[in-house]
DNA sequence: AAGACGAAAGTGGTTGA
DNA sequence: TCAACAACTTTCGTCTT
C-alpha cells in the first residue's frame, strides 16, 4: 500500500487506539506498532507501480511493457497472433491462411506449456480464494513451472501439484497457511497435498525451514479475538520455550496453540481447549500435552494455580 | 451439562539397517 | 524394503466446575 493510501485510511488500533499502524508488505498484514495487534491481514496492494496524471506523462512513462510475471504461462512475454475477430477484415484466402498460422502458433506450445497454462488458471482461482499476496502467488507459479519442466507432474493430479506449490510458496514467504486451509479450498485430501509438497521440495531442492510457532500466533490470536496483551504473552512464552529447547521436533501448530491457551488463562481471557484447538487445527489432546510440557519446563505451574484459585 | 484430563489404540511419516 | 519409533489423532471414561 502506498504511503498516500495508508495516510488516507488513517486507521486506529481497536485495542489501544494508537494510530501507529504499520503495513507489512511481506506478509500483507496491518499491524499496530504499539501493541502488536494484527488489525487486518491479507491486504491486497492496489497501488500502481508508476502513475501518470496526463497523457504526456503517460507517454513519457510508457517505456516498459507489462511486468514479467510467472503467473502467466509464458511469463508474459510471448506474442499473440491476432484473434478470430480480426479475421473478418481479411479476404477469404488470407483468412484461411491466417487461421492456419494461428493454429500452428498455438500448437507450437509444448505439452509442458499447455499443462502449465491450465495449472496456472487453477492456481489463480485458488490463490484468490486464499487471499494470497501477489509475491506468494508468483512464487507458487515459479515452483509449479519448475516442477512441470522436470516432469514431476506426471503421475500426479495437476491439482495436487498446484496445491503443493502454493503451500510451499506460503512457507517460503513466512506466511504459512495450514494444510487444512488449502485442502478446504481445493477439493483435495490433506495428506495428498502434503505428500506432493514434500515430493516437489525434495526434487527441486527447495529447502524450507521448519515453521516457527510464532509464525502462527498472530493469526490464531486474531481469530480467537485475544487481547494484544495475551498475544504478546503467548509470544513471550514461545520465546522462553525456544530457549529451553522444547520446541524442536514438535508440531509448531500444537505449540502455538498451547502457548495461546496458557496466555489466555494467565490474562483472564479464558478460552476452552476446544476453541483453541479448532482455530489451530490440532486436537485438544495435543494442546494438553504441549500445555503440560510448557508448564513443567517454564515453571508456570504456580502462576496457573494462582489464577485458578481466584 | 460442559469442559478438562488421561489412558489406550490407531495413523502416517521418518529413519536406519 | 522393512521394522522401530516419535508425534499426533481418535475414542472413551472419569473427574471438576
Amino acid at each position: 500500500m502506498s504511503k498516500l493510501a495508508l495516510k488516507k485510511a488513517q486507521k486506529t488500533c481497536p485495542s489501544c487506539n494508537s494510530t501507529n499502524i504499520h503495513y507489512d508488505p511481506h506478509t500483507g498484514e496491518m499491524i499496530c506498532g504499539t501493541c502488536g495487534e494484527v488489525i487486518e491481514e491479507n491486504i491486497i496492494d492496489f497501488s500502481p507501480e508508476w502513475r501518470a496524471f496526463n497523457s504526456e506523462q503517460m507517454n513519457n512513462n510508457r517505456r516498459v511493457g507489462s511486468p514479467i510475471t510467472y503467473t502467466r504461462p509464458d511469463i508474459g512475454t510471448s506474442t499473440k497472433i491476432g484473434s478470430a475477430g480480426d479475421l473478418v477484415k481479411l479476404s477469404n484466402k488470407n483468412r484461411q491462411k491466417a487461421k492456419r498460422i494461428i493454429t500452428w502458433n498455438e500448437r507450437s506450445n509444448s505439452p509442458t506449456e499447455r499443462n502449465v497454462k491450465n495449472a496456472l488458471r487453477d492456481m489463480k482461482r485458488i490463490s484468490g480464494q486464499l487471499n494470497l499476496k501477489q509475491i506468494v502467488e508468483e512464487e507458487a507459479a515459479k515452483i509449479y513451472r519448475k516442477a512441470a519442466e522436470k516432469g514431476l507432474v506426471r503421475g500426479r493430479s495437476m491439482e495436487s501439484v498446484v496445491a503443493g506449490a502454493i503451500y510451499a510458496a506460503c512457507r517460503i514467504h513466512n506466511n504459512p497457511r495450514t494444510l487444512d486451509e488449502i485442502s478446504e479450498k481445493i477439493a483435495l485430501d490433506k495428506k495428498e497435498i502434503g505428500k506432493t509438497y514434500r515430493f516437489i521440495c525434495r526434487q527441486l531442492n527447495i529447502r524450507i525451514l521448519p515453521t516457527s510457532p510464532t509464525d502462527y500466533v498472530l493469526r490464531f490470536a486474531s481469530e480467537l479475538k485475544l487481547s494484544p496483551k495475551a498475544t504478546s504473552k503467548a509470544i513471550e512464552i514461545l520465546e522462553k520455550a525456544k530457549e529451553k529447547e522444547i520446541v524442536s521436533g514438535k508440531g509448531p501448530m500444537g505449540i502455538a496453540a498451547a502457548a495461546l491457551y496458557i496466555s489466555a488463562l494467565l490474562c483472564d481471557e479464558r478460552r476452552t481447549q476446544r476453541e483453541v484447538a479448532d482455530v489451530a487445527g490440532v486436537t485438544e489432546v495435543t494442546i494438553r500435552n504441549r500445555y503440560k510440557e510448557l508448564l513443567e519446563k517454564l515453571d508456570l505451574g504456580e502462576d496457573i494455580k494462582k489464577i485458578k484459585e481466584k
